[in-house]
DNA sequence: TTCAAACTAGGTACAAATACTTATTTTTTG
DNA sequence: CAAAAAATAAGTATTTGTACCTAGTTTGAA
């Protein structure tokens, strides 16, 4: 039986690249390779492959909510994630969101193959550098950071604290009392588990929340 | 007569895309591809492709060095960056370097093509959708955003300011009196042109002075 | 050794953020 | 429709930051 893996990410060098690695092996072909989310949506509607390669930043919709998307329609399609990025707040996000694999783009055929087999598999992948990575950096501290669950309008304050703006000026801004703005900057501070402003901020541009 | 094209690049799945784009076409042949910069220097003391495409990214150089390297020994060849990064700091980075052209890796085989041909007539070639990036930039700022010169007692402060300590705290940890901290934020805050805790964090962060 | 920069630190004032509380209204969702 | 979640906003108190000012001491370089 030959194994079906759909493709999706934005960059067609990423693309061309994979499909060149992968089609090459036995029994694993490409099945569709997109550069949308939605028109991997729409593909998913009629077809079903055995896996998903995704990268996280795509044009329309990050990877994280089309992976929880992805996830809930299609919970028997695994994801493995496909990042460039190597700092481990990705990661984090990406498996909450149900990644079940995550790959760096620096990563070579002989890998790629191995963690689809073993995510098929049932097991959980993730890149052998990255874990290395993970490894060192838990002698330190294990920092399992992940980006909170903000409400729209805690969203919309925080993104206007991001940029500098006061309670004041944000309240104009929304046209809310200022009483208001600082209730939900309380919470957001809560939910980010930091203690004032610059700790928020750095966080947010840890997690790439910001700018 | 074919031009023969030199790829450097960490990523397999970028040479390997960037390979079976430009194969494919008449004329040009890929000519080498390599992973470290040493690897490429080397080759360039016996061969002679007619131009280079260099990630910025390299594990043993930044592609800054390594392009300012080969430009001084062998300026006959030019080099086109190839990045993942729309940020426009980068660009000037690798033009001030000497790059020739900047192409990003979400480049179709089209706009490669044609970034190569471009380049090799001795004009220049900067990424269509970055260069549209520019252009509304500029509508507005022109961000040539620079980290401002610290003493060494400012740059302390400003990065224990950056892990949310409060300036009560910071007078602790130094020894020194609240006030002095507090006239050093001042000046931290002037060097940066910002106007709070805020910005001035998202500015660190940005600048990558910041953890 | 003299001058400038950096570091120090105090005064004063006001603005802003942090840390709690409670409570009403609106929106969403099962 | 009812319950839960989100958004709204006010009270009160305290801490912290921003924005000026002046000015003495230390330090390093011309």
């Amino acid at each position: 039986m030959t194994i079906k893996v759909t493709i999706i990410d934005d960059h067609i060098m990423i693309l061309k690249g994979l499909k060149s690695m992968i089609d090459g092996v036995e029994n694993i072909r490409v099945y569709g390779t997109y550069c949308y989310g939605e028109d991997l949506l729409h593909f998913l509607k009629t077809k079903s492959p055995d896996i998903i390669l995704m990268d996280i930043e795509l044009p329309d919709i990050s990877g994280i909510d089309l992976c929880k998307i992805v996830n809930e329609k299609h919970p028997e399609i695994p994801i493995i994630a496909i990042s460039s990025h190597e700092e481990i707040s990705y990661l984090n996000n990406m498996t909450n969101a149900g990644a079940k694999g995550y790959l760096l783009k620096s990563t070579d055929k002989k890998e790629i193959i191995f963690a689809i087999k073993t995510v098929l598999s049932g097991q959980n992948y993730i890149d052998k550098r990255l874990k290395e990575k993970l490894i060192n950096e838990s002698l330190g501290f294990s920092s399992t950071e992940t980006a909170p669950n903000l409400t729209k309008r805690e969203t919309e304050i925080f993104e206007l604290i991001g940029k500098g703006c006061t309670n004041k000026e944000i309240s104009a801004l929304l046209s809310i009392s200022k009483r208001t703005v600082d209730a939900h900057r309380q919470n957001i501070l809560k939910k980010f588990d930091v203690h004032n402003t610059a700790e928020l901020v750095k966080k947010g541009m840890r997690l790439n929340l910001l700018k």
